[in-house]
Parts: structure tokens; C-alpha cells; sequence
DNA sequence: CCGATTTACTAAACCGATTTCATTCCGGAT
DNA sequence: ATCCGGAATGAAATCGGTTTAGTAAATCGG
């Protein structure tokens, strides 16, 4: 057999002449146990046998994985990119690795996906998909996984969340609109199942409510949170009559397909029609016109649940069960150039 | 104690009256060694006690780790969230786990997260990244983990790869600039470190070769890659004289500073300037004027090296060693409005 | 009907670490 | 000289599965 096998820490504790358990302790970095000159010769020995732990094994006996999991409705997304960046720079300044998982919004791969997460024994999971279900989520607490919900909060659940004031933001929005002149405003939203996107249809409704103005079925263009959906949302627009003079899109991708309809239409903004959309990229600043957008802090929510699941691990254990926080990020709305005061008639 | 212990096997095992080695292989799916009604029995009674395996003890005796490690240069960049995408989408259908690691282009990043993913033991790896070093894969490739390049490739590895031929692609744009009359085209580059980086280079001068054009050393400029340095690149092109009349970004990123600081300076595209950029995104579209570019089939990329990597780990145990191998992409030129014969001076 | 397989199944070893508990060793207090 | 407490260390149990080796019963061919 010419292929040696790889070294244990059994290999390291004979070599330094010492026990496994003196070995473990030392590259676990435990101070007490060891004199500094064991210490050093252990440490010596691993590095000149090449020795790499076995976290597998190493999880297997402490009950700890260090591995969290993080589920997104769309990696490909920028948005959720954006959530994963931040997640993933906090988690593994602290040796922790994520597990990506993409639900493409499916609540059964959702499902299929936390039950692999909690076989694969992760210590926490940090969610950014817009499930309307708990009871996966719940399974995965029962197993004592951490969970942490971002962008979107899940009714029945009792997890931590990190998300913006979906009402607020909606509200300051149609309320910009508003003051603008415009009355008949369109929203294109998405399926509702999500919380984010039935509190920016309140904020909406909020709006509207303030200012006096009946909410109108009509202006409220359901589609699928996907390019494609914000597209023929503008098709039905085209066939409102009176047609809305402003539109909001409420998140990336819907404004993305909303301004490829409204190209295609031959609308031209703001001049015909106000725009604001959602979830603001640079690449907003570079359309013609520059598009106004709410800026939906991805990076820093992905940051703050990581940092909200750590502490949360670091404080297991405890006698009191840490209650659960609502953190509430701001997000401001970036105006540019895609609104003006509605054509006069 | 109020708190139940999770149910093991051992648990399962004596509940259907048969040992644990029947229990795991009923539920692994083994066919053979055990009657219908045995197995039957076991899997109701695992359901029933709620029993979930650890797959963490799994892959200990096992020694399969059934996870993968997805190496990333920047996950918030929808290139790599693309690559990202593809390589999810192929190996979670075959119950395999992605461990995400981002580099943010640091090679002591890359290093500190190949040992962790070395040490969760993962079977494979597949990395986006463009790291020059070759040494921190060849470890992994010793420790027995089967590593696939995306994107680029690194001298001194043998490992699969999965890219587009740069060479050619920009040997194309190039091409089709030089075929507008252009003369006097600049280039966006990276560092250099990585293969993509240096065989656009190498394409842009073949194009000029080809044409009879000498290479100007002036007209290559050097960026990071990220949007920052494509727009300080369009700094030092308006300092050119006589001023190019192409301009060939040769990423997204820094295709997009390139368009803020093409529009910071009041350049007119293609009036003025034709401008061809990289990894073709949806909203280049959008952009004034719609913007040709490359189109880097990334969430292919991800696929295929999947793809690649489970025939690979399929194939291990074999009589002989299987060769690597070096697959190509499509990566098409979509042409816009950009580009346009130069301005008559 | 008998020896030879084959099949269903179990007991026990094993994977490679962590952790518990016992032991040894040491200097200092009595 | 003796006793004591703490620090250093090691032996062995343990985590929860998979895998191997072995056994008893069922099946088969002639």
C-alpha cells in the first residue's frame, strides 16, 4: 500500500508521547491542563505530521456543529447575494460555515431542505424565503436549531427577526407620490404570502387612507416577485382606464420587469408616468431615467442575524431563555429621477 | 427532566424489536437483508418516535460527508450568485449539501477557508475564485477532496475546469470593434491574477494582431475588478490623447463603473465613445444606450461543474484514475447599441 | 432428503474526536 | 515528616451511526 493514511490525533498523541486527551486539549486551545512546554511540543508534532482535526468527529462528541444554515428564495438573486454576503463575513470571522440552501420559493423544497440541515446537525438557521409556513421552522427549533428569520417574519413562529418597516417605507413611498400630485397610483405586489409584501401593500393602503384617497382593487397589480411578473403587471396597467399615473414596484425583480413593460410600452418616465421601485441596485442610478428605489439594507440584515444567532448560541445553556428580538433596520428611499407631478390630462 | 432526548437508532432499533444494523439499512434504502414486513415495521416505527439520523455520525464511520464546498469570490456579485445558483440547483438534487465560502478575492481568506472545509470534511470543491496560488487545492486534493475550477483556472493544478474561451470571446468583441473602424481601443482590466483576467488580455491583442494594429501598453487599463476601479479607469482614459474611441470592460463590475464614470465625465454613448462590457446582466438592457456585453453563461458554469464533480466522486474507488478534464462554454457576444463607428474627428 | 447456498438478521468493532474521572506529581502548609 | 490542594495527565467512556463477521434458518438442486 503506497497510499498512507491520513494522521489522527491518536498518530499525533503517540508521537509526542503523550495521551489524546492531552492532545485534544492543547489544539482546542485550553490553557489550563497543560504545561506550555507539552503545549509546544504537541502543537510541534501536529504541524510535522500534518495532522488536520476531524470536525466530524469533533462535532459528533461536543454536540456542536459550528455550521449554520441559511436558506434564500434566490442566490441568483443580488437581494438575497446581498443577505448571504452579509451572513456569511460575520459567521466565519467566528469559525462557523454555512450551508446555502435555495428554495426558489418552493415551500416544499423549503421543507426538504431544513430536514437535510437539521440530519446534518447545524447549530442555528437563518431564513430570507417567503414561506408562509412554521411548522418546518418549528420542527427545526423543536431539534434545539436556532432560528432566525430575515426580511420576512413568519406568522405562529417564535423566532427572532431582521427586517426593515415594510409599512413605514411603503407608506413614505406612496406617500412622495402623493404628494406629487398623483391619485390613481398602482402597486405591483407579490403573491402575499410573505409578510414583507402584505405590510408594503398596507403601507400602501395607509398612504392612500391619510391623503383621503379610496383604495382602488384595481390598482393593485398581484404578480410573482420575478422579472417576468412585473412585465405583464405593466400589460394590465396598460388596460386601466383612467391609467394610473404613478406605479410602485415592490421589490428587484418586479422593478426590473416592470421597466422592460413600460420600455416595451413606450411609456416614458416620469414624463408619462412615475416610477419608484424596490430593493435598490447601483445599476438604478444608471437607467434612463435614474430610477427612485427603496434601498433595502441586504448586506446589514444578513449581518445583524448572523450577529443575533451568535449570541444567541453563545448564550445556550443559560437558565433563562433568552426572549426573542425583533430587529427593525433602516431603509431609506433614494430619490432620483423617475417621479414628477402626474401629466396634466 | 421534562426534556426528552432526541430518538437515535439504538432507540428505533429496540421500539421494532431488531437491531441497529436493520434499522440502517432499512433506511439507508437497502434492497437486500430484510423482508418487506421488517422493513415496514422499522420505518413506521421511526416515524412514529420522530426519529431524524445524524448524519454527522453517518459520515464519521462512513466517511462521506455527502457536502460540498462552494468557494466564491464574491457571493453579492450576481455572476458568482448565478454560479452559485447552478451548482445548488445540481447537487442538492442529489441530496448533497453546499458549504459557502466567500474570499472576497483574498487569498489568505481562500486559505483559512479551504483548511475549514478540509476539516468539515468535505468530499469536494468547487471554486470561483481568482486565486493564483495552487498550493491550498493541491492539500485538499491530497486529503482526498476532488476540486473543480469554474471561471478560471489555476497553473499547477490538475483539477477539472469548467470557463468559457476567453481568449476567443474577447478576441470577438474586439473584433467586432475594429470591424466599426475603430483604432484606438482601451481595455478594462483585473490584477492579472487569474487566467479569465489575462487571456481577455490576450484575446484583445490577438484581435489587434490580426488587424495589424500595435499594441499600446497605455490603453490596458488596470483595475480590481470591482466597480471602484472601473470607474478611476475612465479617469485615466479621458487623460489619453488622442482618446479612444472603444472601450472593452472586461467584468461586470467594473463594466458598471465604468458607465457612472462614463456618464460622470458626460461621455456620450456610443456618440463619442462605444463601449462593449462583460457578464452580460439583465439590466444592461435597461441602460442608455442598452448596452452590449458578453454573456458569461455563469449559471451554467455552476451546473456543469456540479455536474462534473458528482461523475467524479461517482467514479472514486475505481480501477483507474479518471482524466481531468477541461470543459468550454458558450459565452455569445449580445450586441445592442453601444457600439457605433467612431466620431469623425 | 441432504449438503450447499442464500437470506435475514445480530453482535460487536469501528470511525476520530471530546469529555469524564481517576491518578500522579508537586510544592507548600502544618 | 506528613498531609493537602491543585495542576498535569491519561485511560476509558462516549457520541450515533455504518460496516464486518458470523449465525441460524430458509431455500435449492439433484
Amino acid at each position: 500500500m503506497e497510499w498512507r493514511r491520513r494522521p489522527t490525533m491518536e498518530d499525533v498523541a503517540k508521537a509526542a508521547g503523550v495521551s489524546k486527551a492531552t492532545v485534544s486539549r492543547v489544539l482546542a486551545g485550553i490553557e489550563s491542563g497543560s504545561t506550555p512546554a507539552t503545549a509546544e511540543r504537541v502543537r510541534q508534532t501536529a504541524l510535522r505530521l500534518g495532522y488536520v482535526v476531524n470536525s466530524i468527529a469533533a462535532s459528533l462528541r461536543s454536540r456542536q456543529s459550528f455550521t449554520i444554515g441559511l436558506l434564500l428564495a434566490d442566490v441568483a438573486n443580488p437581494f438575497f447575494g446581498g443577505i448571504a454576503s452579509g451572513v456569511e463575513s460575520r459567521l466565519s470571522q467566528t469559525g462557523y460555515s454555512v450551508i446555502l440552501g435555495n428554495t426558489g420559493n418552493s415551500l416544499e423544497r423549503e421543507r426538504a431542505l431544513v430536514r437535510v440541515l437539521v440530519e446534518k446537525q447545524i447549530d442555528g438557521l437563518i431564513a430570507a424565503t417567503s414561506a408562509a409556513s412554521a411548522e418546518h421552522f418549528h420542527e427545526a427549533q423543536e431539534r434545539g436549531v436556532q432560528v432566525v428569520l430575515v426580511d420576512s417574519d413568519v406568522p405562529g413562529l417564535e423566532a427572532d427577526t431582521v427586517t426593515i418597516d415594510n409599512r413605514a417605507t411603503a407608506e413614505a413611498v406612496v406617500g412622495h407620490l402623493l404628494e406629487q400630485g398623483h391619485r390613481r397610483i398602482a402597486i405591483v405586489t407579490g403573491p402575499m404570502d410573505a409578510t414583507f409584501d402584505r405590510h408594503r401593500l398596507e403601507g400602501y393602503r395607509r398612504a392612500l387612507a391619510r391623503h383621503g384617497i379610496a383604495y382602488d382593487e384595481a390598482l393593485v397589480l398581484r404578480a410573482d416577485l420575478l422579472a417576468e411578473g412585473g412585465e405583464r403587471a405593466v400589460d394590465r396597467l396598460l388596460e386601466l382606464d383612467p391609467r394610473p399615473t404613478a406605479l410602485f414596484a415592490t421589490n428587484n425583480m418586479m422593478t426590473q420587469g416592470v421597466l422592460v413593460g413600460l420600455r416595451r410600452a413606450g411609456l416614458r418616465i416620469p414624463d408619462e408616468i412615475s416610477l419608484v421601485g424596490f430593493d435598490d441596485q447601483d445599476w438604478y442610478a444608471l437607467c434612463h431615467p435614474p430610477l427612485s428605489a427603496v434601498l433595502n439594507p441586504a448586506y446589514e440584515m444578513g449581518h445583524v442575524a448572523a450577529d443575533r444567532l451568535l449570541t444567541r448560541l453563545a448564550g445556550r445553556g443559560e437558565r433563562v431563555e433568552q426572549p426573542v428580538e425583533h430587529l427593525v433596520l433602516d431603509a431609506p428611499l433614494v430619490l432620483r429621477a423617475s417621479t414628477a407631478p402626474p401629466p396634466q390630462a
